[in-house]
DNA sequence: GAACGCTCTGTGAACGCTCCCAGAAACCGC
DNA sequence: GCGGTTTCTGGGAGCGTTCACAGAGCGTTC
């Protein structure tokens, strides 16, 4: 089949030197002479050398690689632009420090256990979690073999594990609060993904903000952050109570869906009704209005929960962080 | 640290048995008695063994893992459905077939140079490459490395690789032509992505539907498959010619775009313009009225590409597979 | 009862690398 | 010139597997 690839034999005797200098040579360490190190190189160009990276963790017992654990429904995947966002910032950051991410999807209890043996079999050195609900066995399972990890977002009755997440509460407050600051007088939500703390938690906030206000009856819930979601949802609150006049929705696609849904049912937005969302993702710009949104920083997400994995690797102490959003205030209320 | 994981010899002192037996237990080979077979997996649950993949591949000289190469930049990544599609059919495939997907992104030059030595390394058995331009230098390096490898597409210039591709010339003439039996006269084209295959493909397939109707004066182009693109596009269609009744726009990303221009220059779809885009993703169900468009099978021909590079693996010869596609009729043409 | 074939088990030899120790060579200070 | 330190190199040992081979045990056939 394919040719035989070189050794790091090969390369000694190419340079006329042994094995461990040419080790030292390619790990960058010290103590090689100036006369030797080029010797090495000129070698391995010549014989066409690259490491074997199998060999090299099976004595190292590490792998180079950290999991990026995604734990979400087909649909869904690519439908929410802060996955693609966390996948990225968490790649630039493994790749600035010289760690391979490695992608890990589940979404059958059979990849639930391809990935558990994955994760056991020593092929990565720590995993990052991303969208984790609720007790999720696979966070379980990765503190359980002690795994380094980070969350992304920290789900309630998870593990004691790190992690990079924003305030949801007091953001989904914050923008409750500007949305009753124009004025609104019947303001609903449509809440969504109530298995996961993100979900959870912008609920909290809106109630919050609301105070006495707060009327359960114009809160529907959905379980995924969707379009379809805020389609359905905003139909639902139309027939409950047609004097609505302001609706929080859990997400930017959930808040496109019922804008679609206001329009559909001769509503005019903000005229009529004012709609806040949450994510400020490419979703908002694309509204016509324009989404009042909250951003948050998705890749910068990945990039930290990242880092607080590579911390742990090196021994440092790590600790959860939690950054900032910003309220986008634009034409939808 | 962690605690020292338990080796197969452990296994074999706990069981009472060799090495060897414990081996043939593991890969479920022939040639062991009930008895020895119990006994290895009693033990294996008593001392918490598992397979150390590194040691594994070290020896087999393969790893079981197939990389998907991603080459694409920020923006799109998680823009365009389709590549989550790709992602989601390929994953199922592989893990069927018990290999592990790794996700191999490209978005900047040192990731180019750390993918191509992670290919090098022997960590990747395989490779499917999503998106790659004209004349990759990545698919090129895939192939002098003599990686099995398959393409979803089939750019030109680029080595003589197996894929798994639709016809997107055929597709777009098929639904060129439809766009026209509705009677329109002045039809334009928002093209995408012309270095790439499918961008190219697309064109031509509406040069050949317009025949003699072609008029280059109503074809703009644009670098990305993006929403944005469609939006400019159809602005400056419309400058070049306000008669416009038809335009066929490269993707349901850049035909929502256009809509949305179209809607507010205050024309009305389908009365006055008549748009077809291509993909059938959930933009096209999101626009109002919905869009027609083709169908095309993002998660077959993931699942396709990562077959045909499995054949390959096996020693089975594997060749080209054009996948077919649906024009779907909806309201807004 | 010898010869043969099948099933089953144990063991030495790799796979390609890093780690560590021993020792050579060079440099320093007194 | 001598002991001590630092720089540099070589090579044995070992990481945890799989693979090939040797050989034991047993039943079948002539």
């Amino acid at each position: 089949m394919r040719a035989r690839r070189a050794t790091i034999n090969d390369v000694a005797d190419a340079a006329g030197l042994s094995r461990g200098t040419v080790s030292r040579v390619v790990n960058g360490e010290k103590y090689v002479s100036a006369e030797a190190r080029m010797a090495v190189e000129a070698a391995i160009a010549q014989v066409g050398y690259v490491r074997n990276t199998a060999a090299r963790n099976l004595v190292t017992q590490e792998s180079r690689a950290i999991g990026l654990i995604i734990h979400e429904p087909h649909s869904l995947l690519f439908e929410d632009p802060n996955i693609g966002s966390i996948l990225l910032g968490a790649n630039e950051a493994l790749s600035k420090a010289d760690y391979q991410l490695v992608t890990l999807i589940i979404d059958s209890d059979r990849d639930s256990h391809r990935v558990a043996d994955h994760l056991r079999g020593g092929l990565i050195d720590g995993a990052v979690i991303v969208s984790a609900r609720a007790s999720d066995p696979i966070a379980a399972a990765v503190a359980d073999i002690g795994l380094p990890a980070a969350f992304v977002g920290h789900p309630d009755g998870t593990p004691d594990l790190p992690y990079a997440a924003i305030d949801n509460v007091e953001a989904a407050r914050a923008i409750t609060s500007r949305l009753l600051g124009t004025g609104r007088q019947r303001v609903g939500m449509i809440a969504s993904a109530l298995d996961r703390d993100s979900g959870q938690d912008r609920l909290a906030g809106f109630r919050a903000a609301m105070g006495e206000r707060y009327d359960p009856r114009l809160v529907v819930e959905y379980p995924l952050y969707t379009y379809a979601a805020g389609f359905e949802g905003m139909q639902k609150l139309l027939r409950r109570d047609p004097s609505i006049d302001g609706v929080f929705a859990a997400s930017d696609a959930v808040a496109a869906g019922a804008m679609t849904a206001l329009q559909e049912a001769g509503r005019r937005v903000p005229e009529d009704v004012g709609i806040v969302g949450f994510d400020d993702s490419s979703w908002a710009l694309r509204c016509r209005p324009q989404l009042s949104t909250v951003r948050q920083p998705a890749g910068l997400l990945g990039t930290t929960a990242a880092e607080l994995v590579l911390a742990q690797l090196m021994g440092l102490p790590s600790s959860p962080r939690v950054l900032e959003t910003v309220v986008m205030w634009r034409g939808s209320a």
